[in-house]
RNA sequence: CGGGGUGUAGCUCAGCCUGGCAGAGCGCUGCGUUUGGGACGCAGAAGCCCUCGGUUCAAAUCCGAGCACCCCGACCA
């Protein structure tokens, strides 16, 4: 490609609201460019790269006895509502109506139509398994984009589903997707943690996630220091803190006057937070629809709500603190909300830690009045006993062996890919069945696996860069080759030698990028280095005069000068 | 959806407080000089000052409403 043919230009400033490294270097470099909030188009240069990603991402697909397809954006949403999730997704959903009134979704995912797709093909145990997969465009109707392509509303994805017959089978296509996984992942150079993850509104159980770890990512992970376990936040285990026993003291109402926070209890009475129990109340939405109903969760005062604990427990499509209005219906006092004698409409759910510790402080549901010394059964009971903690920085690892149990150590993260043991929720919700070999019905077991396409564009910028732009993993960059000539237009001996090695390269196979444009060195050096192609080489009249051609690697310091009929091999040495 | 912020030339921003000709740098066009790390000179083109309404002799500037975008949080297969 020649430069001046070129669409898109480099920016020597990026635009006020690209906050990331790579939201920056990516619209810098011309990459990228954004219509609106979480909307972006691809110029030239990034649409290669995506290509490039899209096509280690299909090779891999197909190593793991992938099958491509594609499947429709716009969906009708009959087939939501079969799954329930017409209800369950409403968030990001986007619906529209065609001229007749039918009612129809952009397809924010696709487990719906490839169950249909699939329940029409396969009838016999002989067509299982299969993985399928495409690469299609997605769409979300985010409440809030960020990051330049991290979370955004148009965006595409890999997404792959697996089909068998049993759990054993689901085991070994869930493996060769993981494995797919982590080969696509490294191809790329983008490093990786698997984590543990909660499934989410999707369904299923088991489910892992590959992560990313950098501070602009909006996932919180926990990453055991003495073994490997790791897992999102929403989903990581640990130990609780122990508290030394002591004898159950009785129980007894103190005065706490305008003392309403755990901060303020412990401080007032000079105690730790854990020898207080906190009360947090919400109101929850279930997710097969009807009315929101009360839940009172107790947890130890130095502990945190797990809120998507908290919701899987109850069978939650989400939850919301109670309002003042909610909290009086109730007979709540806020502030001072006890478990003691709670209201038997409410659902209380108490956090494990509770039961482990004795003689607890506890609001007493009166304003400025507390119990000392509740302790878990003699004074109250919960309707649920639960893990809906949430684990932080130096936590125990709940899942290390040996001795001496790791501290957990807390990580920002981008999910790149998420792959799930999703069951039989799909197949069971559209009937989809084939006979077996005994000429019984059968409901295949399906997986699930996404890879989000942009965000390893995103992770391999914010991975692979410098001062001065992208450094481009070779397998992902826009082109093999950066050829830059200087005085293109000036010195006639420059351009026919560029021009020659710019046809040349082209026949060995490789793509060159070619700045046969009419500008100072100093620009076309800086361009490259922001457009981030791994080899640069150039050709100008002092090196014309010596007989080379420079060679310079994006991530070396130095350039070397090569004869001028060596420099074909040592290009494709370098691209081998 | 809650909190905060920003909308002026393609991009980065000044001007707004204290109302009175629409500005700078970069980029773009032309000419010339330059030519190994975003070089220089001269001459240009380019803005419905986010939108609508109000106040005023006069509004980019003051007031009201709306919209868009960004950030933090909530949400997020």
């Amino acid at each position: 490609m020649r430069m001046s043919k070129q669409f898109g230009r480099t920016l020597r400033q990026a635009p006020a609201d690209a906050e990331t490294i790579s939201h920056q270097l990516l619209v810098r470099g011309g990459f990228i460019d954004q219509l609106s909030a979480g909307v972006y188009s691809y110029l030239p240069l990034g649409l290669r790269v995506k290509k490039n990603i899209e096509s280690i991402i299909r090779k891999e697909m197909n190593t793991a006895d992938g099958i491509e397809v594609l499947l429709p954006t716009i969906q009708p949403s009959a087939i939501w509502e079969t799954s329930e999730r017409l209800f369950t997704m409403q968030d990001v959903l986007f619906k529209l109506e065609d001229k007749r009134g039918r009612t129809m979704v952009l397809g924010p995912t696709h487990e719906e139509v490839i169950t249909t797709l699939f329940s029409k093909f396969a009838n016999s145990y002989r067509d299982l398994p299969r993985t399928l997969y495409q690469i299609q465009t997605k769409l979300r109707d985010e409440t809030r984009p960020r990051g330049g392509l991290v979370r955004v509303r148009e965006f595409t994805m890999k997404d792959a589903y697996s089909f068998d017959l049993d759990e054993k089978g689901l085991d070994v296509s869930y493996s060769l997707m993981v494995d797919a996984y982590y080969q696509i992942f490294n191809t790329c150079q983008i490093p990786i943690v698997s984590v543990e993850a909660d499934s989410g509104a999707i369904g299923g159980k088991g489910s892992q996630e590959f992560i990313f770890l950098t501070d602009s990512g909006e996932d919180t992970v926990l990453i055991c220091d003495q073994c490997d376990y790791a897992a999102n936040q929403e989903k990581a285990e640990f130990i609780r803190p122990k508290k030394t026993a002591a004898q159950t003291l009785n129980i007894e109402k103190i005065n706490t006057p305008e003392i309403t926070t755990i901060d303020q209890l412990a401080s007032f009475l000079n105690i730790d937070k854990n020898d207080t129990a906190k009360s947090v109340l919400y109101m929850a939405m279930p997710r097969t629809g009807g009315a929101s109903f009360p839940i009172f969760a107790v947890i130890r005062g130095d502990l945190e709500i797990n809120e998507v604990k908290l919701m899987n427990l109850v069978d939650a499509r989400g939850i919301t603190p109670m309002t003042d209005e909610e909290l009086s219906k109730y007979n709540i006092i806020s502030g001072y909300a006890s478990p003691i004698e709670i209201n038997s409409e409410i659902r209380v759910i108490a956090d494990i830690s509770i039961t482990e510790t004795v003689n607890l402080v506890a609001g007493a549901n009166e304003v400025d009045y507390h119990f000392t010394n509740t302790n878990y059964l003699r004074d109250w009971v919960a309707t649920d006993i639960a893990d809906i903690a949430i684990a932080d920085e130096g936590h125990i690892c709940a899942k290390c062996t040996g001795n001496k149990a790791g501290n957990l150590k807390i990580s920002r993260g981008i999910e790149m890919g998420h792959v799930f043991r999703l069951g039989k929720t799909y197949t069971s919700a559209f009937e989809t069945t084939v006979l077996d070999q005994f000429g019984e019905q059968l409901t295949p077991i399906m997986g699930c696996y996404g890879i989000g396409i942009d965000r390893i564009l995103s992770a391999a910028v914010e991975a692979h860069h410098d001062q001065d732009g992208i450094i481009w993993p070779r397998e992902l960059s826009p082109y093999d080759i950066h050829l830059t000539a200087l005085n293109f237009e000036q010195d006639s001996e420059v351009s026919e030698e560029a021009t020659k090695l710019y046809e040349d390269i082209q026949v060995e196979g490789l793509t060159v990028l070619f700045d046969d444009r009419d500008e100072n060195p100093g620009v076309k050096f800086k361009d490259a280095d922001l457009i981030g192609i791994p080899i640069r080489i150039t050709v100008s009249s002092r090196n014309n005069a010596e007989n080379v051609v420079e060679l310079k690697l994006r991530n070396a310091e130095t350039s070397e000068k090569i004869d001028k009929e060596n420099i074909i091999e040592v290009l494709q040495q370098l691209s081998e």
